[in-house]
DNA sequence: GTGGTCTAGACCACA
DNA sequence: GTGGTCTAGACCACG
């Protein structure tokens, strides 16, 4: 599994890796059930702390992303199906309006941003909705 | 200009501020050339320290949301147009990418996502290009 | 004996094993007197290592929820009687003090504990005891 | 704000602040809005590294006990409403059924278990059920 | 082998 | 002042 790091991001380690599983997970390069190369080797492929590993295995076991088993190792959740909840809903406005915003002070236009979007989904792999794989 | 705070949000509290003023621009609330109130006024309707306004301040005009001049005040800034840059495309496709990620994880399908982008962009006050968008 | 493993809990093994046998007995299925099943056959029905079955029998036998003999196996220990020690009646407050801060915590109220801790109280099959409870 | 540790116990130390503070919160010796003392203060007080001190933080914000803001300090959260998800449910059933069968196996019956978690009842501070105050 | 806890201490970011 | 990130390394617990 190759992640990679940019050191001049402002965002935290843990974060840019935890982003890149998910990526990984939600274009199902990684399925339900795979196991995650152990603590220790993403330390040494990443050359960063185990402990920042820790951490970014935290965070995505937090959002339902991986599930971690002590002896075991850490494992991609099942999709959870029980997320519909108002909290749930309201959170995908903020990223929508952050994504819209940011969009405009950049100077695109409504064509524009939903062409981004639509050529991102293009490679996310939803459940029931798989494209190419029959 | 009313800001609100919202003391349960994990966003930086300059963050907020500044978001809420880009919101306010691209919704057309506030047009290029409104003068914005002064830093202490800003600081007294939001209850927030002097020092947090003035991150908020640079923030949206390193962002070229507004034109701080010296001794007159801020100014939203005139839309930007140049976004021929490559490196202003990457940042629309990583602002995507992010949304779409982030609403995977949360559940969300592709025409979920759709439909949270549009409402939101019904909203937005984009300005008319002369050229269509053939 | 069926005993299942729960891939998502992050309850250890051995720990969840441990629990279904002291539900088992709690519930009367498993009666004092009873053999269980030998290490091995446990180990090849839960598909789990011999090692962790020996760390839920060990776990068992230190709450006195079974007997190991060697040679010929482990058996449902007898009821315990002997609750006059201030050790059980404190971990008993302790055992009551976390499902009601936790509970809390999840937004329950005291009507719906008593009521969760009722309902379970309904299937334990406790023996009669002689004296009245007054 | 006082915090005992057992250096015995097989619960980590974070695990064992966080479980106090959650019970300040349940018991109203801690109200929503109050201040937490500092990471710094916490750690002196309780001679533990300020970096387990910030696992028991974290810790308490993903139960929505607390709110950690950087540069304010940390917050007891507002009691959240909109918990009755089925998942819930379940959590609390989990959390009966442990208490009931370890309880079971110390020799306990049915009147002792509901006589134990009246008594923490009475302590705790549900919202809209105030007993003294006023 | 796996993940998890804790310490020590440097350094950064927000208000 | 507040909280947050990251490293280094010792040691523990589960399978």
């Amino acid at each position: 599994m190759l992640l990679r790091l940019d050191p001049l991001s402002p965002t935290p380690v843990f974060e840019q890796l935890a982003r890149q599983v998910k990526t990984l997970v939600a274009k199902g390069l990684l399925r339900p059930g795979d196991k995650l190369p152990s603590v220790r080797d993403l330390a040494r492929d990443t050359a960063v702390n185990p402990n920042t590993i820790l951490r970014t295995l935290e965070l995505l076991e937090r959002d339902h992303v991986i599930i971690r088993r002590q002896g075991s190792g850490c494992f991609v959740a099942p999709r959870t199906t029980d997320l519909s909840t108002p909290a749930r809903k309201s959170q995908l406005t903020t990223l929508a309006a952050h994504l819209v915003t940011e969009a405009f002070h950049l100077g695109f236009d409504a064509t524009d941003i939903r062409s981004a979007v639509n050529s991102t989904l293009d490679e996310i792999d939803f459940p029931k909705r798989k494209r190419s794989t029959s």
